[in-house]
RNA sequence: GCCUCCGUAGCUUAACGGAUAAAGCUCUGGUCUUCGGAACCAGUGAUAGAGGUUCGAUUCCUCUCGGAGGCACCA
C-alpha cells in the first residue's frame, strides 16, 4: 500500500479549496476533520469545516455556515475525481462526499490481491518499544495480567502494521520480599515428611543437603508457577500468624540474598525457574512474546548513581537527614524522594536505572508502558525525572494505563482468595464452550482434536474480545456468566463469520480476480458491506495511533453485523446467475480477509472450521 | 485533606464539540425446501443532579451527589 489514503486526498481536495476560497483562513490539512457519518444517507465521508471556519472567523460574519459550505463545495467540484460521486451540503453546513461504486469495487479487488497485506502501511523507519505483563516471579499469572497482555501484544501488532518496528520487554520482578515469602512457605510447608524446626536458616540447610525431602511440581502434578504460588499464599498466612518471628526471618533471608548468600540463591534459582516455565506455558497459550527480557534480580542496585550526578548538577535536593529528593513542584506533581535518608535506593531508583538501560539499548521513537491505572503517578514522575536528568524527552514515553480488573466480590487480594488467575479463567470459559458446542451439536464433522482446538480458540477469542473491546481505562468487573459472551459482540461472533464466510468459499470455484466484476443491481446488503471494506486501513492507524484495539473491535463487529445480515438474505453460491455469484463471492472472499487481519489485530485466531 | 479517572437503557458498553444518542445481553414475538442457527429480522427502553460557555454539549467549565485509584524514606 504505497498509494495515499482516501482520506488524505480528499483533506488536501478540501484544503485546496479552502485556500482558494478563502485565502485569509489560517488553517492546516490536519485541522480538517473528516469523519464517516453513522447515517449511511450522508455518504461516506463528511467535514465540519464549514461549520469551524464560521465559528473561528470574524472576517465571515455575514455569512451562514451553509453558504460557507456551498462556496466550499463549488471549489472542491472543481477538481474533478472520479473517486466521487457527488458532493453536497447538508444540515447547519456540513459538506458530505459520496465515493463511487466504481472504486468501491476497486478496493474489493486490491484486498484480494493484497491479501493479508491489505491495510499494512510501508516502513515508516520508526520504532516502538513497548513493555508488557512484567510478572511477579512468585505466582502465577492473574486476569490483570491477561488484560495487560491481551492490550500489549494488540498494540504491538496494530504498530506493527502501522510500519513501525516494535521491541516487547517486560521486568521481571524477581527479587524482594514477595519472593522471599514464596521461599520460607516452601521451606516451611514444601517438605515430604514435615519438620519440628522453622528457622529458615536450618531449613535451608537441610533442603541444600537433601533437596529431595521436598516436593516438586511433578510430585504434586501441579503446573509449576501454580506450585510456587501456593507456597507463596502458605508464607504470607505463616507471616500473619507469627508476625515478628516471621517478619524478622524473612528480613534476614532478604539481607542473606542481597549478601548473594549461595544457599539461598540457589533455592531462589529453583522456585524462581518453575515460576518462569509456568508463566512461558501460559504466554505460550496467549501467544505472548518478548523481544527482552529485564530482571530486577539484576539491576536493582542500580539507579544511585544517576541520582547521585542529579545531585550534582544541582537537579534535586538533599534534605537535612540527608536524603535526596526531586523537587516536582512546578511540573504540579508531589514531590518524590529517590534515596533514603540512610543512603538505600527505593523502586523509583530502580526504575530510572532500568529506563536508562533501556532508551540506551533500544533507540526508538516511543516507548510504552502497559502498566495497571493504578500506576499513573508513578509513571508521571518517572517520566518527568527521566527528562530532569536529561536522559530523554517526556513526550516520547507514554503509559497506557488500564483500569483495575475486579470479581463481583470487589478488588481482588491474594489474602482474600478471590484472585482469578488466568489459565483457571481460560479453562472455565473452555468447558463452557465445549459445553455451548455439544448442547448445539456445533463441529458435528469436526475430530476430537479439532474439536478440542477450536475450543481453545473460541475461549481465548472470546476472553481477549471482551477485554478489548471496552476503553482501556474502564474498570472491569470479570463475572464469568455475565462478561464471558459468546454470542452478539463477541470474539466468536466474529470467528463464526470468517469461518462461514471460508466455508462457502471453499464450496465454491476461486473467483477470478481479474475479471471485471459484474456491475448490475447492488442490493443493500452488498452496499453496506461494499462502503465499509476499504475503511480497514485507516481504522488500523486510528487504533495504533490511540493506542486503543477497541477501535479494531468496533470496526470488525460491524462489518460481521453487516456480513451476517448480507448472508443470511442473499444467496452467495446460487443467486441464479453466474456473474451475479462471482460479485458476491468476491465480496465474501475480501470480507474474510479482513475478519482475519482484523482478529490477527486483537491476537485472535480465524479458523477455517469451528 | 490534596490530586486523577469514571457515572449513558434492567445489565455490559459505543458515540474524535455536530445531523434522529448506537449496539450487545436480557425479555417478548418472528425467520430455515438455500451456502454452518455461535446466525438473521422486529419490539420495549437511557445521557446522575444543578448552573455556565457555544449556532450546537453525552463530550468543555463550575458546583453537588455517587463509584474507583493515587498522594510514603512501600514495591
Amino acid at each position: 500500500m504505497t498509494k495515499k489514503a482516501i482520506t488524505e486526498e480528499l483533506r488536501e481536495m478540501i484544503f485546496a479549496a479552502v485556500r482558494k476560497e478563502f485565502p485569509e483562513a489560517e488553517i492546516k490539512p490536519e485541522d480538517i476533520l473528516l469523519e464517516h457519518p453513522a447515517s449511511e444517507e450522508h455518504g461516506d465521508y463528511a467535514t465540519n469545516i464549514a461549520l469551524k471556519l464560521k465559528a473561528n472567523s470574524k472576517w465571515l460574519l455575514a455569512q451562514s455556515p451553509l453558504e460557507v459550505a456551498e462556496r466550499l463545495v463549488n471549489r472542491i467540484a472543481e477538481q474533478k475525481d472520479s473517486r466521487i460521486k457527488k458532493i453536497e451540503t447538508a444540515g447547519p453546513g456540513f459538506i458530505n462526499f459520496k465515493l463511487s461504486p466504481e472504486w468501491q469495487w476497486e478496493q474489493v479487488k486490491e484486498i484480494i490481491l493484497a491479501e493479508e497485506n491489505y491495510g499494512k502501511s510501508p516502513d515508516k523507519q520508526k520504532k516502538i518499544v513497548i513493555e508488557l505483563v512484567s510478572p511477579n516471579i512468585n505466582k502465577p499469572l492473574h486476569v490483570g495480567h491477561l488484560r495487560n497482555a491481551a492490550l500489549g501484544m494488540s498494540l504491538a501488532a496494530l504498530y506493527q502494521a502501522s510500519g513501525w518496528k516494535v521491541v516487547r520487554d517486560e521486568i521481571n520482578n524477581d527479587r524482594g520480599l514477595h519472593i522471599m515469602k514464596a521461599a520460607y512457605g516452601y521451606l516451611l510447608y514444601g517438605r515430604k515428611n514435615p519438620a519440628k524446626q522453622n528457622g529458615w536458616r536450618d531449613l535451608l540447610g537441610a533442603w541444600v543437603a537433601q533437596p529431595g525431602l521436598w516436593k516438586t511440581p511433578v510430585d504434586e502434578g501441579l503446573k509449576p508457577d501454580y506450585f510456587v504460588g501456593n507456597y507463596y499464599v502458605l508464607g504470607e498466612k505463616f507471616l500473619n500468624e507469627n508476625i515478628k518471628f516471621a517478619g524478622e526471618q524473612l528480613a534476614e533471608m532478604l539481607q542473606a540474598w542481597e549478601a548473594e548468600d549461595k544457599e539461598i540463591r540457589r533455592l531462589w534459582k529453583v522456585l524462581g525457574d518453575w515460576v518462569h516455565e509456568g508463566i512461558d506455558q501460559t504466554y505460550k497459550r496467549l501467544g505472548v512474546r518478548h523481544e527482552k527480557r529485564w530482571y530486577e534480580s539484576l539491576l536493582y542496585q542500580e539507579g544511585k548513581k544517576v541520582i547521585l550526578e542529579g545531585l550534582e548538577n544541582g537537579v534535586f535536593e538533599k534534605l537535612p537527614d540527608g536524603a535526596i529528593r526531586a523537587n516536582l513542584e512546578k511540573y504540579g506533581l508531589p514531590n518524590k524522594i529517590l534515596i533514603r535518608s540512610d543512603g538505600t535506593a527505593i523502586y523509583m531508583t530502580f526504575d530510572i536505572a532500568l529506563t536508562k538501560h533501556k532508551v540506551e539499548e533500544y533507540i526508538a521513537d516511543k516507548y510504552v508502558w502497559v502498566v495497571g491505572s493504578d500506576q499513573i503517578d508513578h509513571f508521571k514522575r518517572l517520566f518527568v525525572i527521566f527528562e530532569m536528568l536529561g536522559l530523554g524527552k517526556r513526550e516520547n514515553f507514554f503509559h497506557l494505563a488500564y483500569g483495575m480488573v475486579r470479581v463481583p466480590g470487589g478488588k481482588m487480594s491474594s489474602r482474600l482468595g478471590n484472585v482469578v488467575l488466568a489459565d483457571d479463567l481460560l479453562d472455565k470459559v473452555k468447558e463452557m464452550t465445549i459445553k455451548l458446542m455439544a448442547e448445539r451439536k456445533i463441529g458435528g464433522e469436526l475430530s476430537e482434536e479439532e474439536k478440542e482446538k477450536a475450543a481453545e480458540a473460541v475461549s481465548i477469542g472470546a476472553v481477549k474480545y471482551t477485554i478489548l473491546k471496552v476503553d482501556p481505562l474502564l474498570n472491569l468487573v470479570f463475572d464469568l456468566e455475565k462478561s464471558i459472551s459468546l454470542e452478539g459482540d463477541s470474539g466468536p461472533y466474529l470467528q463464526y463469520a470468517y469461518t462461514r464466510a471460508k466455508s462457502v468459499l471453499r464450496k465454491s470455484q476461486i473467483p477470478n480476480t481479474n475479471s471485471q466484476i459484474p456491475r448490475g443491481d447492488i442490493s443493500n446488503e452488498e452496499q453496506s458491506i461494499l462502503r465499509y471494506l476499504y475503511r480497514y486501513p485507516e481504522v488500523v492507524e486510528v487504533a495504533a495511533k490511540n493506542y486503543n484495539p477497541s477501535i479494531i473491535c468496533n470496526y470488525l463487529f460491524s462489518l460481521a453485523q453487516r456480513f451476517n445480515s448480507f448472508y443470511n438474505n442473499q444467496p452467495i453460491l446460487n443467486p441464479g446467475n453466474e456473474s451475479l455469484s462471482d460479485r458476491r463471492l468476491q465480496l465474501t472472499e475480501a470480507t474474510a480477509i479482513i475478519l482475519k487481519s482484523g482478529l490477527n489485530m486483537l491476537g485472535i485466531e480465524a479458523m477455517e472450521k469451528m
